[in-house]
RNA sequence: CGGGGUGUGGCGCAGCCUGGUAGCGCGCUUGCAUGGGGUGCAAGAGGUCCCGGGUUCGAGUCCCGGCACCCCGACCA
């Protein structure tokens, strides 16, 4: 029995973590270093996530396309900045049909540089702007660590790339995409992000500015879970994307991108989980509700398996995604315990007791134990289960507010951010530092600079590390 | 790329020190009972012991070489 709990967070997090990927189901180690493979359960998640998004951004006036896998070598090497960003981790194909290529061909670590080609075909006036394009897709880095989710060498994601006539429009864009990345975060994946701005040393290799969404994991660590990067006219100019104007003047455009990939399964997983496994808010879970039936004797057996599948039906006309955990040979014990694991927001349990006055049992996993069990009327299911899954959704963010503000604490020293750094936390204070100073600061002390929140507190103060008059705080911390 | 560790049925491990023809738990199959919080009993199926070489009558075990993977750091969505 003890063999069947899994490592509580308190005493691993990172063992804890892998041992639910595993358990509840999301996915499969793979025979090739630091890929993924993700099985069923995890890439319906993945595809409420998708969902959720690929929603937001065709209403924002996006449109999906596809670009190809291999990138020339060369274009890479067109803009400064991003080949030296990448290049250490890029997989590079150079044999083919049995013979060494002409030009090696890059396998994509992201798509500017080949978005950007085709651009620059398809502008040629300020007509043609903005050009607001997303692509589903599969990108590889060969990273030197990886983590099921947080970091493999291949993964999936969405990139956005757009073109624009202005540096306003470029960065009303960049903004907009990651009040969308929020939006689906706080909302859907019920996870409570901090929207601000990189540092200089964070930033994307190539972008002006980048811009992120930040979320604090119940080990207390930072995962940057989305980002959206003002790319200036870098890109632009080093592809030739040049545009007529209103006054017939050539000019360079604008350009953004912007990502959110398998990482955000990997997010969730790590704000919400918890010792008995998964906790999935109901908007992304694949199922919504389960229904165990339970049967003593086998002459109960149609009686409580027709009941459950009036319910099912029932519930799933409503449009609620619902599962009958029919299995044979399976306690209802076992059957809890697996659903728990693998996150279902609500439980509904149908036995003979419940046929003879017309109730169920309604289980929900934000809430361990008997404490989350009631019993209901059959009558009204629908609103009843409606009702507990907004509940759900919205207690899961609570939750996750609630840790993430009990553990950012504001410090006026360096002396009080390191203690925060070594307790665990989210270290936030006045910054006005160098590159080099904050590089000083991730020597000493494991922490970065997550970002410069857009929500700032009036005033000025003094820099934590420097003393010098600072215009804004910082948030720190250690990061995935 | 530095430091540590591990390679033995699907998974987790024992066996190695002290060589003698592979074992335990979980899972899987079948049957019977059981079923409202990880069921019990019984009978089964399943293994190139990471690879190559060496020592030996005999190697999972000893020696040499290689490979792979995992964990911890530095780099990164």
């Amino acid at each position: 029995m003890a063999s069947q709990a899994v490592t509580p967070q308190s005493q691993d997090f990172s063992k804890w973590y892998n041992e639910i990927v595993y358990r509840a189901d999301l996915a499969d180690q793979s025979p090739v270093r630091g890929c993924l493979i993700i099985k069923p359960y995890g890439y319906e998640l993945w595809e409420a996530i998708k969902a959720g998004l690929d929603r937001r951004f065709k209403a924002t006036g996006h449109q999906n396309a596809y670009f190809p896998l291999f990138i020339p070598e060369s274009f890479l090497k067109r803009e400064a900045e991003h080949v030296e960003g990448f290049s250490p981790e890029l997989a590079v194909v150079t044999i083919a049909g049995g013979k060494p290529l002409e030009e090696p061909l890059v396998v994509r670590p992201t798509s500017e540089t080949i978005i950007m080609e085709s651009f620059k075909n398809w502008i040629q006036s300020y007509r043609d702007l903005p050009l607001l394009i997303n692509q589903w897709a599969n990108v590889v880095r060969w990273e030197l660590r990886t983590r099921p989710f947080l970091r493999t060498t291949e993964f999936l994601w969405q990139e956005g790339h757009t073109a624009h006539a202005t540096y306003e429009d470029a960065e009303r864009e960049t903004r907009q995409m990651l009040d969308v990345y929020a939006d689906f975060a706080i909302n859907d994946a019920a996870i409570p992000v901090v929207q601000g701005r990189k540092s200089d040393r964070e930033k994307f290799a190539g972008a002006l500015h980048t811009y992120t969404i930040e979320a604090m994991m119940r080990d207390k660590k930072a995962l940057q879970s989305g980002t959206s990067h003002n790319l200036g006219q870098n890109f632009a100019r080093a592809f030739g994307i040049q545009f007529l104007d209103e006054n017939n003047q050539l000019q360079y455009c604008w350009t953004t991108s912007w990502g959110v990939s398998t990482r955000m399964v990997g997010a969730v997983v790590m704000t919400h989980g918890d010792d008995k496994g998964l906790r999935l808010p109901p908007k992304l879970a694949p199922y919504q509700v389960v229904i165990v039936p339970i049967f003593k004797a086998d002459d109960e057996r149609p009686a409580v398996i027709a009941a459950a599948e009036r319910l099912r039906a029932e519930l799933s006309d409503a449009g609620i995604r619902v599962h009958s955990d029919l299995r044979e040979g399976q306690s209802p014990g076992f059957k809890f315990n697996d659903w728990e694991m693998r996150g279902v927001p609500v439980r509904l349990e149908i036995g003979p007791k419940d046929l003879e006055k017309g109730t169920v049992a309604l289980a929900r996993r934000d809430q361990p134990g008997k404490e989350g069990k009631q019993f209901v009327s059959q009558a009204g299911i629908v609103e009843q289960v409606r009702r507990l899954l907004d509940e759900v959704q919205a207690s899961l963010l609570r939750q996750a507010t609630e840790f993430r503000d009990a553990n950012t604490h504001d410090v006026a020293t360096y002396d009080q951010l390191r203690q925060v750094i070594e307790a665990g936390g989210w270290a936030r204070g006045w910054w006005a530092g160098s590159g080099d100073d904050e590089a000083r600061v991730k020597d000493e002390t494991g922490a970065t600079i997550r970002c410069f929140p857009f929500d700032q507190p009036d005033g000025a103060g003094r820099c934590l590390f420097t003393g010098a008059p600072a215009q804004r705080q910082a948030i720190f911390a250690k990061a995935y």
